[in-house]
DNA sequence: TACTATTTAATTTTT
DNA sequence: TTAAATAGTA
């Protein structure tokens, strides 16, 4: 057997990950280590060198992105396609066992999927129902509370109330939606994973089976595990299972969303015999860009310890730009990328990275003058598109009459005199008699209802059976275009004045053409449509095909997790802002966030930019903020400060500064934001100053009377 | 039922 | 500031 094209290209720590005996193995891989490179080559090995038969492998991701990404790289790898290795998200994977024992995981067969934000939708129901005030029962926090207890593998009946009124009326909220969910035949993203656990934990025969076949798990960011995922590798790993994991705890970023970075340790300690290999040498960054991620980093006490090198260059230094506020940060970037593109670089090597989304508007706004291409990343995907979700819905209903979700969707989507009135009284009949609203919709039809109702909610069941007995014989795609055809959709865009409509017209054929290439899986039990209608669920479809350009790159930093660029701004790099207000009162918040940060940081490869706004616009109110702490962690050896145009103020980096800031602030008890009543201008905030003691001026912006400078000894200023 | 005025709240995101 | 949700009006 020859092994060189498995072997040739990794380094010693890679290869010694790679060729690691069966025994369970975490590889705690840094940024740009190659962690996905092992990942594969393992694969790889197993199957070609160990003689692992592709069936006997499992390999879990996080997102479908990097699952395909993995898979199309082991069949580069050996050369053949692997459709017999189980490759795919925590939700896939559990997905696709629950519908191949439906009957042990107590599911109906056509159980439907729905999203979080079907799911929203149905506790919103739910509370009405119950007629629960829903400004004190805030739905979207109830989604938040019983996700969370999913995620730690719990059920209603699991949990305590601890005497507290507030908890007993989660638990209940969350033991009625189950029952809902129940009875429609619904499953969560959250429940997807529950199941699958209590699947094969309730059934040892079953467990037995996927334990045999399933010696060797690899799984990928493994820091963002949270309890259920880990809990169910765990089962199925048993005693003779392989655990293959690979992570880095310093990019732990999703702790807010149940991911937990202890499972590291938990490895270790289930399973003692562990190999730890660490994989330290990064490819991807310079020295320079390295060295002060790095030193950010060490700044957090919660670590494994690990320090990234290169033997490459050490690149050029890390640009730091104090902006003036957030519009010259947004030309500031601007002019940078025009330098790029000018110079014959592609602009997709260039990403705009910030900390949340609405730093975005300024910079496009930026982009558009500057008739720069740009993509966001983020915000929403072709199948959470409202049009999309109508249509969906419409199918859904169709396979599976006891969606309530789709029912209340669709009932009068195009509108047909179904109102809010009508439904509600479907809706007490179906909690009145524990039905489905399609059951009750009839009953209500043919005794409650007066006439006009009476027919339009069976004008409406017509059509839905009419639709069912149309499209029972005709493949996908046509049942697609004539459910958007038959349910009114079409026409009600079309008769939408306006570029909407068009758009959501287009969206609309677009579904029909997803619809088109869809493959279904033939060993699959499930109709063709619920397949589309799970894989619609599960894979929310990034863009669909949209049309490459050639564009800069524009996102989060959460989101440029695993990506890398030759070029990278992180904007917006001021206290409040990153780290997030609401994350730096909490030690755990704010190492957080430094990981975010050094994430960020290891985003780039040649170049990178780090810039803030003293003065920024949020929330339509100007607000003064002080420089990152993040941007001090970077030693001043790696930095090259750019200096703004107009000087505004002094370089706020330097220490001096803060601390005659500090001794300013203590003297005069003012800083920059401060509210201050003047006996003649009035009421002002204070947006500069300078000097100290009797010299001290200070820039006041008086909402009446304009800016002024005012020498502090003589202003006789109130503070507010 | 549809449109308009008013209120409210405002990280990070994948499945 | 602004987007979204809600309340009020035609």
């Amino acid at each position: 057997m020859d092994v060189t094209p498995i072997l040739e290209s990794l380094n010693d720590a890679q290869r010694q990950a790679v060729t690691a005996p069966a025994e369970p193995t975490l590889v705690i891989a840094g940024a740009g280590s190659g962690k996905t490179r092992v990942l594969v080559h393992r694969a790889a090995w197993l199957i070609d060198v160990e003689g692992v038969s592709p069936q006997g492998l499992l390999a879990v991701t996080f997102t479908n992105k990097a699952a395909a990404e993995m898979r199309g790289r082991i069949e580069a790898l050996l050369g053949m396609p692997v459709s017999h290795l189980w490759i795919g998200t925590f939700h896939g994977l559990a997905h696709r066992l629950l519908r191949r024992h439906w009957r042990e995981a107590k599911l109906p067969q056509n159980f439907q999927i729905i999203d979080s934000d079907d799911q929203l939708r149905l506790i919103k129901r739910l509370l009405k129902n119950l007629e629960i005030d829903d400004s004190r029962w805030v739905p979207k926090e109830i989604q938040w509370f019983i996700n969370a207890q999913k995620d730690e593998g719990l059920r209603p009946q699991h949990l305590d109330d601890e005497r507290d009124s507030n908890r007993r009326q989660m638990i209940s909220l969350y033991a009625a939606y189950e029952e809902i969910c129940e009875r429609g035949g619904l499953v969560d993203f959250a429940e997807l994973l529950l199941r699958a656990h209590e699947l094969w934990r309730d059934n040892a025969d079953l467990l037995a089976h996927y334990r045999r076949r399933f010696q060797h798990l690899l799984v990928d960011e493994f820091q963002d595990t949270n309890a259920i995922q880990y809990a169910w590798l765990r089962l199925l790993a048993g005693d003779e299972g392989v655990p293959f994991v690979v992570g880095d705890d310093d990019q732990s970023i999703y702790r807010w969303r149940g991911a937990r970075v202890e499972h590291i340790h938990q490895f270790q300690r289930d399973f003692p015999s562990a190999k730890v290999i660490k994989l330290e040498q990064n490819y991807r960054s310079t020295a320079t860009i390295l060295n002060a991620a790095n030193a950010v980093i060490a700044n957090n006490a919660e670590r494994m310890g690990k320090n990234l090198w290169t033997d490459g260059a050490k690149g050029e230094a890390i640009k730091l730009y104090a902006a003036y506020n957030e519009r010259d940060e947004s030309d500031f970037v601007i002019g940078r990328l025009r330098d790029w593109i000018e110079q014959g670089n592609l602009r997709a090597d260039a990403a705009v990275l910030y900390r949340s989304n609405a730093q975005s508007r300024v910079l496009e706004e930026g982009l558009i003058n500057a008739a720069i291409p740009y993509r966001v990343y983020g915000g929403l995907r072709f199948f959470e598109r409202a049009e999309i979700k109508d249509a969906l819905a419409y199918l859904r209903l169709i396979s599976h009459r006891d969606d309530d979700a789709s029912f209340e969707r669709i009932v009068n989507r195009p509108t047909r005199g179904i109102g809010a009135r009508t439904v509600e009284i479907m809706r007490g009949y179906a909690r009145a008699n524990s039905c489905p609203m399609w059951r009750a919709a009839g009953a209500v039809a043919s005794d409650e209802l007066a006439g006009r109702a009476a027919n339009a909610v069976l004008a409406f069941m017509n059509l839905i059976e009419r639709m069912t007995t149309e499209t029972a014989r005709l493949d996908l795609q046509d049942q697609v275009d004539h459910v958007i055809h038959a349910s009114g959709l079409v026409d009600m865009f079309r008769n939408d004045k306006g570029e909407r409509g068009e758009t959501k017209l287009e969206n609309l054929m677009e579904l029909v053409s997803a619809a088109k290439s869809f493959a279904p899986d033939p060993a699959e039990e499930m109709s063709p449509l619920d397949e589309f209608l799970s894989h619609a669920a599960l894979e929310a479809g990034e863009g669909q095909a949209e049309a490459w350009e050639d564009c800069v790159q524009l996102m989060t930093m959460h989101s440029a997790k695993g990506l890398e660029f030759p070029l990278v701004f992180l904007c917006g790099l001021e206290d409040g802002l990153f780290p997030h207000q609401r994350s730096i009162a909490d030690p755990n918040g704010l190492e957080e966030e430094r990981r975010l940060c050094y994430v960020g940081i290891t985003r780039a490869k040649q170049t990178l930019y780090v810039t803030y706004a003293e003065q920024r616009r949020l929330y339509g109110m100007d607000s003064f903020s002080q420089p990152s702490r993040f941007i001090s962690e970077i030693p001043d050896e790696y930095v090259e400060e750019i200096r703004p145009r107009v000087q505004v103020s002094r370089p706020l980096r330097s220490k001096t500064r803060t601390s005659i800031k500090t001794a300013a602030d203590a003297e005069m008890g003012v800083r920059l934001g401060q509210r201050v009543r003047h006996g003649k201008f009035g009421d002002g905030v204070i947006l500069n100053y300078e000097g100290q003691g009797a010299h001290a001026r200070v820039e006041v912006n008086f909402e009446t009377a304009g800016t002024k400078w005012l020498v502090l000894s003589y202003a006789n200023l109130d503070l507010m």
